[in-house]
DNA sequence: TTGACATATTCCCATATAGGTATATTATTC
DNA sequence: GAATAATATACCTATATGGGAATATGTCAA
């Protein structure tokens, strides 16, 4: 087997840096690919193929409006990605827990050795 | 250029299945492989390649302990992609919102259908 | 119809996979 | 040292990809 298709999940699908990027230039913006492609500075053809990965994981939409077609997110497919790391979300702050008390631990231990140094002048 | 490689980033990393698998019968524990495999019920070589991979972007931590390697999951990188998907969480749950909007609209309306009726004996 | 504009697709290539199977590596025990 | 246990790696193949360039498709305007 290879790896799984770009266009199997939005998992799969935002892997990718460049179509992250797709994602965050849209925002909530309704535009067309043209506006895209200058906002982004990337060749045209790229921007219709990644936008073509992200239809069909449904993480865009697009309507034709006569010459044009203006694109739009749908983030709904990303809640599943949001909902998979939140499951572990947990594990990470208790890190940053017992790195913020390390830290205040030394802190601590500084200051109570300052307090015991012979007084100097503080400006 | 071929694809991003899966090694580059948790993004990557997780894109795959399997890869997910692997952190959510982790959990919080800490397993040797042996145990993985079982509770997986895959082959050996397989968890052992994914691992490695999960190792390569810091997902996962090994202690060797003996003849046993013990891995266990280090959830922080996951925290990028959490916050990545973040930004964009206010679009669906707008679109949750108006889904909602529109199933109450509904109902109100079948509400007001019903009282226009002649009565009708309840049970 | 011809031309210009907007977007999508095709073709090419280098590359990295995931799975399967076999085997290597490392540590332990007898 | 030999056998065994636990894990990692090597080798193979099919496959899908992303970028670049060229070109096709579709739509409007004169």
């Amino acid at each position: 087997m290879a790896r799984a298709a770009t266009t199997l999940d939005a998992f799969n699908a935002i892997a990718e840096k460049r179509r992250r990027d797709v994602l965050e230039a849209l925002g909530g913006r309704r535009m067309a690919v043209n506006d895209l492609t200058q906002r982004l500075g990337w060749p045209q053809p790229m921007v219709s193929k990644h936008l073509r990965v992200l239809r069909r994981v449904g993480l865009v939409r697009v309507q034709r409006q006569s010459r044009r077609k203006f694109y739009e997110m749908n983030a709904e497919p990303l809640r599943a990605v949001h909902e998979w790391t939140r499951q572990f979300e947990r594990f990470w702050t208790e890190h940053l827990q017992q790195i913020k008390q390390r830290a205040e631990a030394s802190a601590r231990a500084k200051e109570l050795k300052e307090s015991n140094k012979p007084k100097e002048n503080r400006s």
